[in-house]
DNA sequence: GCTCGCTGATACCCGCCGGGTATCAGCGGC
DNA sequence: GCCGCTGATACCCGGCGGGTATCAGCGAGC
């Protein structure tokens, strides 16, 4: 078996949705073709491998060991392509004649550092020379997502909570968090809450955010949507725990609460590691001098 | 103008061969395919992004913005496309039955950290349940190549001379560095000497290292392998710095002196930013702990 | 100034392969 | 037992990736 170690993006892109569907017809469907070529192109993938990616058992599919290595590698290999493909057409938009001005794209989770983004806007609009900046909300956890496929350039990011592995990034920020509380609550009234203080509250238990799409588990609301959380606080129905910066969105019905020993959080600015934009360079030069 | 935004890593490869060599027929060739087909697929993939990638200049091409932005992009991920298809071959064979064990490639620049690799491998040999090691000495500097492309898991890096930008690392150790010169040289008797002394010294230039495929100016003899360069030492044509750990491997004919102003190497452990795998956190796991 | 030579682009043909439809083969369940 | 669901197989077709032959621009040289 003379085993050619050139893998195409389409077969990538049929393995990825086999291998998330555990199924060939939804996985066929999805990607709009047909069960029987895909069918065919995953067993040509495998015997191109060398290596046996599906275990076929009767009633359904499931990943082997390589699968899942390619689950994995084949996802960061799909997003290094798209990101190739996005950022050179936005290159391109860059150096047509008369084309847009250098643009970055930058992602942040949406309401968060309202007010650091505000400085980091104006400072970098000040600027002379200063490439165009468009802000691109994403949900909760995504923007190492948006970063990975190319669909921004650079995105303000919040440890603990997102991870900033093969990013490059600068502190920008540290604050301290709160807890959201509804204002009539017993516990609004007081200075400072501890963590322990706010779990386990009841009829008031606290409000799951998904990671990556899943949800921990426990007795609080899943919340989708910053809104749809604040008119739950409102309405009494649960506390949430965000960064300091969140006072700027709260309602009147909202009390925040220091809470004394909840984690840091740390704003960072973070780009792809390997960029070398002069524009981008220029944005994270006035962030970090902010 | 339809724009799909989806690559095929044909395409990626053949324009990543004509930037390189900035020459339809040259590329072609190197492809192993005629020119003609070439030069339709480049103009395809213009066509699908929407944008021109080369300024096909008279006698010859050019680079436009979007194509040096393609050139770097494209090449991160063929190599994250290479590296998938490796990782998924090699998890292949592990999860064969009767397969071989849990294997790790480690890549090591050759003849570096000799007694600190030593020692990792002699302590991470005694783990009861220790993946098997495989040693990959690379050139001078791609260690981080073999990284992205998935020709190894882990690495020996050292810091300044290879960039961790872009992975997972752990410091493991820290060292000075020395002046390695031809045992007879009068600067071979001091006890100490500082970047100044051994700059400019009238017939012993500095060998130079080339750092990615290009070596530094200088009137120094250019370097491609340690044996070249030890010999060169030993016959009192050149001088070179290098961390303390190359005591290891000088010779008689050497001598080696500290440079107290140097910077000092930091020796790290780096891995692929997202790699999951048991086998590698116990081996770094290892090395920390040394 | 004409030709030569080098560049990349075009024209045209062919064979392979990716995609479709129809159908088969295992197996769990009502 | 049959039905229904799974993925695999068989077969056909059209498009496209690849080849050869050739063209078209232009710089260099005698």
């Amino acid at each position: 078996m003379e085993t050619v170690d050139t893998v195409e993006t389409r077969e990538l892109r049929y393995f990825v949705a086999v291998a998330e569907e555990l199924h060939f017809g939804r996985a066929a469907e999805r990607l709009g073709i047909a069960q029987p070529p895909l069918s065919r192109a995953i067993q040509q993938l495998e015997r191109r491998l060398g290596v046996r990616l599906l275990a076929r058992d009767r009633r359904g599919v499931a990943l082997t060991g390589a699968g899942e290595t390619l689950l994995h590698e084949g996802r960061a290999a799909l997003d290094a392509t798209a990101a190739a493909a996005r950022r050179t057409r936005r290159a391109g938009a860059a150096d047509r004649p008369g084309g847009a001005r250098d643009r970055l794209v930058l992602a942040v989770k949406a309401g968060a550092s309202h007010e650091l983004l505000h400085k980091l806007l104006d400072a970098h609009a000040a600027e002379p020379a200063a490439a165009e900046i468009e802000v691109l909300p994403s949900g909760t956890c995504d923007q190492e997502a948006m970063l990975r496929d190319g669909r921004a350039d650079a995105a303000l990011m919040h440890a603990p909570f997102n991870s900033l592995v093969g990013f490059d990034s600068e502190e920008l920020m540290t604050e301290g968090q709160i807890a959201v509380l509804p204002a009539g609550h017993p516990l609004a009234a007081r200075r400072t809450l501890s963590m322990a203080d706010i779990e386990g509250v009841p009829g008031l238990p606290l409000a799951r955010w998904a990671r990556h799409g899943v949800y921990p588990p426990g007795p609080g609301p899943e919340i989708h949507d910053q809104t749809q959380l604040a008119q739950l606080i409102a309405l009494g129905r649960t506390v949430a725990v965000y960064p300091d910066s969140a006072r700027a969105w709260l309602w009147a019905e909202h009390a925040a609460v220091p809470l004394a020993d909840a984690p840091p959080v740390v704003t960072h600015i973070a780009w792809p590691a390997h960029n070398r934009s002069l524009a981008l360079a220029a944005l994270v030069r006035t962030a970090t001098s902010l």
